[in-house]
DNA sequence: CTCACTGAAAGGTGTTACCAATGGTGGGGA
DNA sequence: TCCCCACCATTGGTAACACCTTTCAGTGAG
């Protein structure tokens, strides 16, 4: 049987256990390896080349995410999505990368609609003065970009202001997030969710928040941010899998 | 300095490198591990006693939570709360345990102020008909409890009705949330945040809370939430540490 | 035929020793 | 003074081993 390093991608940069854990952790919320499917160390080595002491390390942090349980004798088993860590960076990406795409940026999108409002009213009371100004300033570059249909830098401006909203939160829970909404206004622009040209009513309201962000209006950024979000949602609606 | 194995807790059912993990973890998040502190494989053998295999497995799993980086010949480094994984059930376990206590607990709550709203939106939509019936159950329960004043068991109804609610809404971001509201409720009444008897008003909401998700009426129920989370909120108050 | 005991095997847990890679540090030369 | 290079501390990875728990099959008694 042999040695027969499978090497996925010539380790660039990547530290070994790194590769393991990305097929792995791929396979598993995929669902190509199902729940209750039984796995081994030994297993492990022989597929991916690796040590013990690798297959050991990278089932830890599987087992950490949720992914799967170690038990003596029994082996490494699969967990059922139910337990997965979903706020877990590297299980959303899982996620986002394989065939859960869209149920994953429905309840995440579910998720910034909970969130971000909220978000936008603290920032207003919290936000730094260059906080402030940045965000008029973006929304007026958001419209330019927008007005002409550049959407790939539309979309980079787009995630720096909802970015830049959370972070001046404040709230430490809040700013966790920023990555999650990244993912998923990336991951709407490339499902092509985005109309050929963003709709005039999103960059009146992207401007309606940052403008009441920098005004201190908690209450008028929060609503207005509600009614983006709401904008969002409808959007998304097309593809929705379930009841229509 | 010695050998002196520190045996956290007897090695009861724990294996081993989550004895350790604890420890670090604790440490780090409470900041008497400081960031930029330098870490070594060989201090935590010595340290804790342990192999290298068991230090360097408590160092990855220290590592994706984001509270260390390794990197070779440097070593490992405490990281600063920033690049915390803060949605991790562990770290939010080790800062509701430390001195960041209440901090912790008052960003959890405007979360939950963020997200139960919509839950229990999603609820009145999605939940079974047994949902929608122990709901009611739970209210009522909830009122005979409160009004006698019986503070602990109150607790347990409060945590198993929002857990319920939480679970109801199908959204697997609000579901894994769980927990972390059932530790906030649990926070709250240890720090005694609770008055000795629960507003009735509380008991009132919490009623309408479970009426309107078990009529399926989802705007009432999201703004009962809503009203519910606001009392929460401002009973919480007067612990504040910043600006009154 | 069923149930309880027993023993072996399977597979994770923990330890040790060793070599490879890497990147900071300090010394030496221009 | 500044740059380059060699050294070495420290993690990354491999290998081989002892150990302990848990399962499961086989066996014998009732």
């Amino acid at each position: 049987m042999g040695k027969e390093r499978v090497d996925t991608g010539a380790g660039n940069g990547a530290s070994l256990h790194h590769s393991v854990l990305d097929a792995l952790g791929l396979e598993i919320t995929a669902g190509t390896l199902a729940p209750g499917h039984g796995l081994t160390l030994d297993g492990i080595q022989e597929r991916f080349g690796v040590s013990r002491t690798v297959a050991r390390e990278t089932m830890r942090l599987l087992e950490s995410m949720g992914l799967v349980v170690s038990r003596r004798r029994v082996g490494i088993t699969v967990q059922p999505p139910g337990s997965w860590h979903v706020y877990e960076p590297r299980v959303i990406w899982w996620r986002l990368a394989g065939p859960g795409r869209d149920t994953q940026l429905r309840s995440l999108t579910e998720l910034r609609i909970a969130v971000e409002p909220l978000a936008a009213a603290a920032a207003a009371r919290e936000a730094t003065t260059q906080q402030r100004e940045r965000l008029v300033e973006l929304a007026a570059e958001m419209r330019d970009l927008g007005e002409s249909g550049r959407l790939e830098p539309f979309m980079d401006l787009d995630i720096e202001m909802h970015s830049l909203l959370l972070r001046a939160s404040g709230n430490e829970m809040f700013v966790a997030l920023t990555d999650v909404v990244a993912a998923v206004l990336r991951g709407r622009t490339q499902l092509g969710l985005m109309p050929h040209r963003p709709v005039p009513e999103a960059l009146d309201l992207h401007d309606e928040v940052a403008r009441a962000v920098a005004a201190g209006e908690h209450e008028a950024a929060e609503t207005a941010m509600r009614r983006l979000l709401a904008e969002v949602r409808d959007a998304m609606a097309p593809i929705r899998p379930r009841r229509h």
